[in-house]
DNA sequence: GTGGTCTAGACCACC
DNA sequence: GTGGTCTAGACCACA
């Protein structure tokens, strides 16, 4: 369910977080139900446990996830708008970049179409 | 003309490419007139000349500049499609990750009109 | 394995790039083996580690090796094609210059026997 | 009859050797006659005087132009087998990084070939 | 441990 | 004056 590109350039546990968001979304991890732990996640996904923590850590702290310790990790509530915040931040930013070097609206609005219909995959 | 922010996490040479793209795109610097000398525009932003090379480079590498060894530095064309396949392609990233945190496709249109209509400043 | 000559005019960096590219070629790297740090292939050869990574970064560019960070620089694939159009586009420039100065292309001929027979070193 | 463009990396005091070189080559300037002057060969290209100086200079120092003060430059002879060293010293360079990347010796065959029937223009 | 970025300061070739 | 290369040494993020 979950991927990782190692040749990215986008962060391993920045990978981890942006699925784990998308299948909480897709309401394929519910409230208060529990996530894989960090080492069987480290394990299935073949990468350092430490990297499974640190995406865990950042997802807690967005307040999307818990931890009861001594008893796993658990979605916290499936209200994202945290969240969402950050993500319309960095898109402000793109869309900023685009506007400055010309890239006209229109152009835009295609893009935008393509990614909500079409199949879209994920973005490493 | 220029501002750079050296607290921001983007890399000050990314800041100044993006910047000169802007100044292209909107025809303050035209087709083969000098940019500012590599030391003169490192004296004036207070940074090291090195840096300032660096987003010549980046730039020269995008074809938007072009460099004449003991003479310096000109806009090669303010054609600026490019730099455009690289915004897009980071603008379709950012889209993808909206979307599958569940932001809806109105959010993303007023955040759209908001930018191109509003005076809207840089992304640093 | 690697020799850089300080004294020569051929700079550092490029005469790291193409011993590389030889090394390569020649399978002694090979695809997704990881090649020596930026660190201890500077430690090695008494050069500044900055001066190796403007080589990986040129090679990199040029999409003969792959860049994890945190982990390490790797081979991308033993297809030097890329290396070759601008090896090509050099050497055009070379005899289009020994025609030009009137050299015979017998003359010519009897060089490349001399080269791709003989053991042949480096180029700095 | 000479063509210089500035834009080329390659230094214009070099493209004026070459260029001149060429025309020795083929009997335009012949044996004991007149080189342009400084001055004029300047204003004609467009380029600094210093310029055409450091190619003159060159040139003589290469035994095939001389000197003849108050008078002018002359055509030496047309023996240019000290260029011919120089030239096959760096074809010799090219040829055997070509070699060391791959490239198989047919390949260069067929380029040599293309270069000494073709049209051939310049190198710059 | 890895690579990425930045600074300060040096030397060189070219114009 | 211009840009190009190199060094030494610092700090940061990632795994």
């Amino acid at each position: 369910m979950i991927t990782i590109d190692t040749r990215s350039r986008v962060p391993i546990y920045e990978q981890l977080e942006k699925q784990i968001i998308k299948l909480i979304n897709l309401g394929i991890y519910e409230t208060d139900s529990p996530l894989p732990s960090v080492r069987s996640m480290a394990c299935e996904l073949g990468i350092n446990p430490n990297t499974v923590s640190k995406a865990y850590k950042g997802l807690e702290q967005q307040g999307v996830i818990y931890t009861v310790t001594g008893k796993g990790i658990f979605v916290n509530s499936t209200d994202l708008s945290k969240i969402h915040k950050q993500t319309i931040k960095a898109l402000k930013n793109v869309l900023i970049d685009a506007r400055n070097s010309g890239i006209q609206k229109p152009t835009i609005q295609k893009i935008i179409n393509e990614i909500w219909e079409g199949a879209g995959n994920d973005s490493n």
